[in-house]
DNA sequence: TTCATCAGCGCAAACCTTTGCGGTAACCTT
DNA sequence: AAGGTTACCGCAAAGGTTTGCGCTGATGAA
């Protein structure tokens, strides 16, 4: 290999053997105007020569970068890199690259990394919205321009983009009963931003639990958070400082869930026994944590792999109506919710 | 915008306004060979139409295509996901974008990994080898082309490539020394592969430690395993049952920590009255877990951005002698090591 | 008036690949 | 032997950008 080029190109191999690029171009794509023994050269010499074609060329030509752009609130919770490992099998069966952005919830960084990714000419993105967009004019561009967008998760246009969440309803109102059933009575709700969808989902299925029970809402026990360890510690901390304390509380997320845990033992509490807790997260993180924690275990990496499936559906079929595919959770019962 | 067509090419803006593309291309890059007037008509239109210069081109143009590929055993490990994130952060400010590939602990999957990113055209690497790794010849195509490339944490061919690193050998000689201040005085070790220069490291410091303390080395508390939940389990159990069973134990990573930690509590011991623990670990894992483990916490975030900062000297300056960038851990006291 | 100068712009090559079309032999047919 | 096939290959354009060089018209000077 020479010193200073990395890569050889139809003409380095046009050259070596004296025909044009043409003609070493359809040799390697094994058309039938080539000879046959000029074809044998020509494969063997970019065989040993370690050819590849140049996705840049390839990408200008086809207008297709085989790049996939991906947009997640943040890289180090387990919920998304998980997803993204999803995503990133799916994409790799099918030779293509995934860009990462982190929008570090923010809406701004969101857009930006919006604009940025299309610049990059990716063919197309997945999202799961920052929890501070409540406006969606950036996405405009790509459904106008119908270049393909899947949203996950933190979903919104539903009607126009094709989405992969969980049935949060479902997953809540488990939740709400499986508390019930254990004899909690004050089941308190940290909850997130309004304008998420998976908030006010849960929302729904916290009341619907709440009323299948035959339980009385109360509006204290309601509480939103934004979703921050802060916002969660401060949340938890104000439900135990209530006058009539709840015995049971549900965080919306991992996050939520971790902090509140922490600040119940703060409180000198003991779980389950003075307050039960659940949480939405994952497999491995419930069962580290003591006493083990009682949660809907989202198909995390599932999500991925039913959001890329979506993406390529929209490449394969650009045309067909925006779906919506919607995961089951599944309630798995640990120490933290049992007396 | 025109439908079907999202991105305007310095054609599209030469046509409308009717000059030559290079008149265009000079303009926007304010080259004084045009006059004023049109540099400014030029400017104002392709900001009205949102142009991008089209970096497939660019790239084709000046051989850069402002990627990075970065190689991780896996995405889900807290460890990797924080340290990418700081590499991204890194990148984004220069205006890079990283393409990110999981080696699942596989030789062959690392082996494709680099091949398929260099297809691609990335700039260069950025690497944590795979637990499987022991050859490097994959490597040997970057490094003979110049290729940047840059090693963190599991590192090799120190001498050709940067690296970043943490003082493995001064952070397991804390943790020995730490062991034996606090009464333990049967303190195991649980390492990984012996080709892995972690373990290595680890592994001496140990010994060190053990040696610095006046103890003697125990080969029964010195095991290794492949640093999988299922390989630590086992090594841990096995310590357990030992005849004079370790007081203390520390594990190389994460993994090995939490997975030493659910097996101590299988078998009924009590933690740290028993069986004092030690991780190589984060904060947060550290502080969720019960009783809260006393670890080495990796400046994670600091990793990544390092291994960036090499990387892109690299680039700016190809002839640079690699240097490895040492960065020291800290070990955080919890109660899962003091009785 | 005439030649040199210069501002301002276009041509074309380069990066790499694919592909429709045109071209050139050698062969076959009648 | 002349015209028609056919096998095999090259030209050139397309995709988008930058840039050395050449070209034009006008202005300045002599």
């Amino acid at each position: 290999m020479e010193k200073g080029k990395s890569h050889v190109s139809l003409k380095d191999l046009a050259r070596e053997i004296g025909v044009s690029i043409s003609t070493v171009s359809r040799a390697l794509n094994n058309h039938p105007d080539i000879s046959l023994a000029m074809t044998l050269k020509i494969q063997k010499l970019a065989a040993e020569r370690n050819y590849t074609p140049n996705p840049l060329a390839m990408g200008l030509l086809k207008q297709a970068t085989r790049m996939i752009g991906v947009i997640v609130p943040d890289l180090v919770t387990h919920f998304y890199s998980s997803i993204i490992s999803g995503i990133e099998q799916v994409a790799e069966e099918k030779g293509y690259y995934i860009l990462i952005a982190s929008s570090s919830e923010s809406l701004q960084k969101e857009i930006s990394s919006v604009e940025n990714l299309l610049k990059t000419r990716v063919e197309g993105l997945i999202v799961c919205l920052s929890q501070e967009t409540q406006s969606y004019a950036h996405f405009d561009r790509l459904i106008r321009n119908n270049i393909p967008l899947v949203f996950f998760d933190r979903v919104c246009r539903t009607g126009e983009v094709p989405s992969v969440v969980v049935d949060n309803m479902d997953a809540a109102r488990k939740i709400t009963r499986h508390f019930y059933k254990n004899g909690f009575r004050r089941i308190a709700y940290i909850a997130g931003p309004d304008h998420l969808n998976i908030s006010q989902e849960r929302t729904r299925g916290y009341l619907s639990g709440l009323e299948s029970c035959g339980l009385d809402f109360d509006p204290e026990l309601l509480v939103k958070c934004n979703m921050s360890s802060e916002g969660a510690t401060e949340a938890t901390s104000h439900l135990l400082q209530l006058p009539k304390r709840p015995d049971a509380i549900f965080g919306i997320n991992d996050t939520v869930a971790f902090a509140a845990m922490k600040e119940i033992k703060r409180h000198g509490l003991r779980i389950p026994e003075e307050v039960a807790l659940v949480g939405f997260t994952d497999e491995f993180h419930s069962t580290v944590v003591d006493p083990a924690l009682t949660s809907i275990t989202h198909p995390t990496f599932e999500i991925g792999k039913e959001a890329a499936r979506l993406f390529f559906n929209r490449i394969e079929n650009p045309d067909a109506k925006p779906v919506q595919v919607v995961l089951n959770t599944k309630l798995v019962v640990r120490k933290s919710s049992v007396k």
